[in-house]
DNA sequence: GCCGTTTTCGGCCCGACTGTTTTCAGTCG
């Protein structure tokens, strides 16, 4: 038994009581033990006190006690008894909640999307109590499309989505200001819609002109507070607009960035000084609402500093703000130790790089183009990177205020060899090694590949370590905790790829790296001069990791890098 | 189902919108 089998029965057991249109406090509780122990950074072996934890009471207590005494839950196996399995996807459709279900289920046996969608069609589901003529229609259509939807969507696809709605937001002059939130503004890697808060007087006639100029499948709700759509773009991405005064932006900005669980949080923390707290503001005892000038402002009314949108995850952060000061920063990035030029498959020069980095306020950088063996990318032959190596010398000495080191972003071979030998590694200032091929090769031959990289001693750095694309391919499947552990004997850097299709070290894993003292870089891996900005997704994205400054190495001052990587 | 320096019952985060109702329940974020 472990502790993620305990998490999953308790969330099924919430799931069947949800169809079951229990009482949802009740189900919130299965729910909310299932968190606490997700919470909690020991194992199951470690917790001696786990029925007395905060969370777990009789009911759940009686779960983990079955779960730990036999593999099973009766609780569990008497819900998947009763409640037909079929019901599960019905909680997909929107509008549809357990009470709905268990009605529905109650009087005219509804037990699974078909029978919904024959019911539907029969006229069934008009002539139940509570259900009408409207409600039947919307079921059908969204059953229909159902199918169709993909639910999540990578950060780097929201991003399009993001800045094509800002444009149109722009061009409408009710509109005072506004902000993107929700999970995009959190930096998570996939969200399932976009949120936009608005700061207008005329909430009505912005309504109106969104609706007249934005591309939409359908509109699920038109208010005077509040707009949701589904927008037509290349895939259909569900928007939401809340429309607010001025003075109420800061406490609707934290209220629609979230997370649910931070909110909740924060709720409960402001509930226990006798505050309320709401998207328009902050609820005295007296009744009285203050509102503020910024989220600074609405932190600090809390006692609390500046909670960065990223870290704003399960609400444990609220109990962590005093290490908040030593995250890391983007202010604090000295340089970008992973990029390309025309040399392999970038878009720009070495000196436009350059000049890019300084126009950045970097004081050190590195050139890292491709190796041979990555023959679509022109990867660099040993004779083309001598070459290489002597201009950027060259070019370094025009330049007093940016140090810039000869690098290589080195393929690791599928017959775990390396594309350079070590004389020529031994001429480089820093040396990246990365896999770009074979991926489905097995994890032991996939491991032995990173673990010739790593025993190299030439070997400063292995790049986006997993291979993974948020939500399109998994990765070649390493064994990352093996990782860390080599990265930390050998004293390699491990890095965390800011390209938004990569952000590869994930979450865990870079908790998992700073935990075991491993060494991270946060690199854009850029291939033209934009994509140096995907330096801050990827220090927001290791905020939520709560990396430290110090653990990351391009934060270091030039003297430091020098000391510790380039001449180790 | 869980919790309690307001402690064994009554509340659990809060508000908008919809569709069904004639004052509100359910769903959603």
């Amino acid at each position: 038994m472990n502790k993620k089998t305990i998490i999953r029965t308790f969330e099924k057991i919430a799931l069947y009581m949800e169809l079951l249109g229990e009482n949802h406090f009740k189900v919130a509780a299965f729910r909310k033990a299932a968190n606490v122990l997700e919470l909690d950074p020991r194992s199951l072996s470690e917790m001696d006190d786990i029925l007395k934890l905060k969370g777990i009471g009789k009911g759940t207590g009686a779960v983990i006690t079955d779960l730990l005494e036999k593999e099973e839950s009766d609780l569990l196996k008497e819900l998947e008894e009763t409640v037909p399995k079929g019901l599960i996807p019905l909680l997909k459709i929107p509008g549809l909640g357990g009470k709905k279900i268990a009605k529905l289920r109650e009087a005219i046996g509804i037990d699974s999307v078909e029978s919904l969608r024959a019911a539907c069609m029969a006229g069934e589901v008009s002539k139940v109590a509570g259900f009408g003529k409207k409600t039947e229609e919307n079921m059908l259509s969204e059953i229909e499309i159902l199918g169709t939807c993909q639910g999540k969507f990578p950060h780097w696809q929201m991003e399009k989505v993001v800045t094509f709605v800002e444009q149109e937001l722009r061009l409408i002059p009710e509109i005072k200001h506004f902000s993107v939130a929700g999970s995009y503004r959190r930096t998570e890697e996939e969200s399932s819609d976009v949120d936009f808060i608005i700061v207008t007087d005329e909430p009505a006639t912005v309504r109106e002109k969104l609706l007249a100029t934005l591309p939409l499948v359908a509109t699920i709700a038109a208010g005077d507070a509040k707009l949701s759509v589904t927008l037509d773009l290349e895939e259909a991405i569900d928007a939401d607009f809340r429309f607010v005064k001025a003075d109420q932006f800061a406490s609707a900005i934290h209220h629609f960035t979230g997370s649910k669980d931070h909110n909740v949080k924060m709720r409960q923390l402001a509930k226990s000084r006798g505050m309320k707290i709401s998207e328009y503001g902050v609820e005295n005892e007296d009744g009285s609402i203050e509102t503020f000038d910024s989220e600074e402002q609405f932190f600090a009314h809390f006692g609390l500093p500046f909670i960065p949108p990223a870290v704003r995850r399960n609400g444990s952060e609220i109990d962590r703000v005093d290490e908040l000061a030593g995250l890391v920063a983007i202010e604090d990035i000295r340089s970008d130790l992973h990029m390309h030029t025309t040399w392999s498959d970038g878009a720009y020069s070495i000196r436009e790089m350059v000049e890019a980095c300084r126009a950045k306020g970097y004081s050190y950088m590195v050139i890292t183009d491709h190796t041979q063996y990555l023959k679509v990318a022109n990867g660099l032959t040993p004779e083309r990177i001598r070459e290489q190596i002597v201009e950027i010398r060259s070019l370094n000495k025009e330049y007093d205020d940016i140090e810039i080191f000869c690098g290589t972003e080195m393929d690791i071979l599928p017959d775990a060899t390396l594309d350079f030998d070590d004389e020529l590694l031994s001429e480089l200032d820093f040396v990246v090694a990365s896999i770009h091929s074979n991926f489905s090769q097995s994890q032991e031959l996939i491991m032995e590949r990173l673990h010739t990289a790593m025993k190299n001693p030439h070997v400063d750095m292995i790049a986006h370590p997993t291979g993974r694309i948020v939500g399109q391919r998994e990765g070649y499947n390493p064994d990352v905790p093996q990782l860390i552990q080599w990265a930390k004997e050998y004293g390699k850097i491990l890095e965390l790829n800011a390209n938004p299709y990569r952000l590869d070290l994930a979450t865990d894993h870079l908790i998992m790296a700073q935990e075991a003292g491993v060494t991270i870089a946060i690199n854009t891996d850029a291939h033209a001069i934009e994509q140096l900005n995907y330096m801050t997704t990827g220090v927001n994205y290791g905020k939520k990791a709560w990396l430290k400054k110090e653990t990351v190495v391009n934060t270091w001052p030039l003297d430091k890098f020098i000391r510790e990587i380039v001449r180790k």
